[in-house]
DNA sequence: GATGTCCTCCCCATTTCGGGGGATGGCGGG
DNA sequence: CCCGCCATCCCCCGAAATGGGGAGGACATC
């Protein structure tokens, strides 16, 4: 095997050209990493990770046409080798967990040092998992919780749209009182005062988007 | 005038190393640009400026121990003539509003390509301003909106923590009739049907932080 | 077939909100 | 000095939300 066998082939996910230029400059700094695509949404880096198969994936979360969550489901249908790394502002512990789910080998905020940044790819491509501490404690406080059902979640999600229960009841053609009872329920996961509180806290877990 | 006096001398403040990394690399590439110095929050930016008086400062909003908005202040007390250009992920119109109204000259996405960016910094070092189409857009469809007094903001942030009318009165020292006054000056004024609404347009606007 | 979770619906009572009106004093700009 | 904006407080009232209880059916798991 020589050094160019041994590179750690790279694919670099990201809609910010600021920051895939500062991630492709710091693989180029590393002796056994070579960036071999780029791309700047979730169809894309299916696309590049078809074509080039890299041994690591960069992907952000937040990116246009297709998210990063499911560019990770999509490309681990696929590949169910592939191992992906997430690196994301943060978004709250729920988003983690669903890119975990997904199938993530790791989880960074872009807020990370360089250093660290090269060690978790080196550390993913010898296998390991890696999530930030910052993430991992984060998501260890909310373990023993339950997780918003998909009905509470969409009933929450039109509640944070300004509408009454009333009206999510109409617009999800079940009865007042069924949206009360999510409601109910929704409060008591998330330890939420009112529904606004509820809300708040969602936005901030990343449970719901805004 | 040499060469080497021509070049415009650039400060970066941001907290992501990677997103650093990306901008001291297209500086690099520009021959008549120069990266005198780096920091990492508002603190050192300001610390920077006082040392390195750069001819434009690349400012991010959100940083620790110092925001961006509140360096552009600090700057522009200490240097009225500074040419701030500010860099972010999009939050709301709002606080480009302030930002513009702290004084920088320029409001950016993190999205925009390289291109776009020296261009800016060009245009800005002449002594033009720039801000991105859609945040111009966004904040010329709100142009004609009343702002939120500062009471009512408070009175929002306390809303948005899952607060009671009757418990946000207690914690501002003032009657529960006061606030319900405010939280319906700010329903009307945000088009908000109701108070999670309310909240969620706010955040979504920048006005207030979640 | 028993258990559990989810979704659905219903009853009760109390509290909180939202929308309408009006009123006062302060403070700064014109 | 007057006007406008802000912040404060008050009234009334109907609508909405909250909090407690229970209960049935579907569906998957064990």
């Amino acid at each position: 095997m020589n050094a160019m066998d041994s590179n750690i082939r790279i694919l670099v996910a990201d809609d910010h050209p600021l920051l895939r230029e500062g991630l492709s400059g710091m693989i180029a700094g590393q002796p056994d990493m070579k960036l071999v695509a780029e791309a700047e949404n979730g169809e894309q880096a299916l696309q590049a990770y078809r074509t080039h198969q890299p041994d690591i994936t960069l992907m952000d979360v937040q990116m246009p046409k297709m998210n990063g969550i499911d560019a990770i489901t999509a490309i681990r249908s696929e590949f169910p080798a592939a191992r992906i790394v997430v690196l994301t502002t943060y978004k709250g512990d729920a988003q983690a967990v669903r890119a975990i789910k997904a199938g993530a080998s790791g989880y960074l905020l872009k807020s990370m040092l360089r250093k660290d940044l090269v060690e978790t790819i080196r550390s993913v491509h010898a296998g390991r998992r890696r999530i930030s501490a910052d993430i991992a404690s984060e998501m260890a406080e909310h373990m023993a919780d339950d997780e918003l059902t998909t009905r509470e979640r969409d009933v929450l999600s039109r509640v944070a749209a300004g509408n009454a229960n009333k009206e999510v009841a109409a617009q999800m053609g079940i009865s007042e009182e069924t949206v009360k009872t999510h409601m109910k329920n929704v409060l008591t996961k998330l330890s939420a005062r009112d529904r606004t509180h509820a809300v708040v806290v969602a936005v901030r877990r990343g449970i719901i988007d805004l």
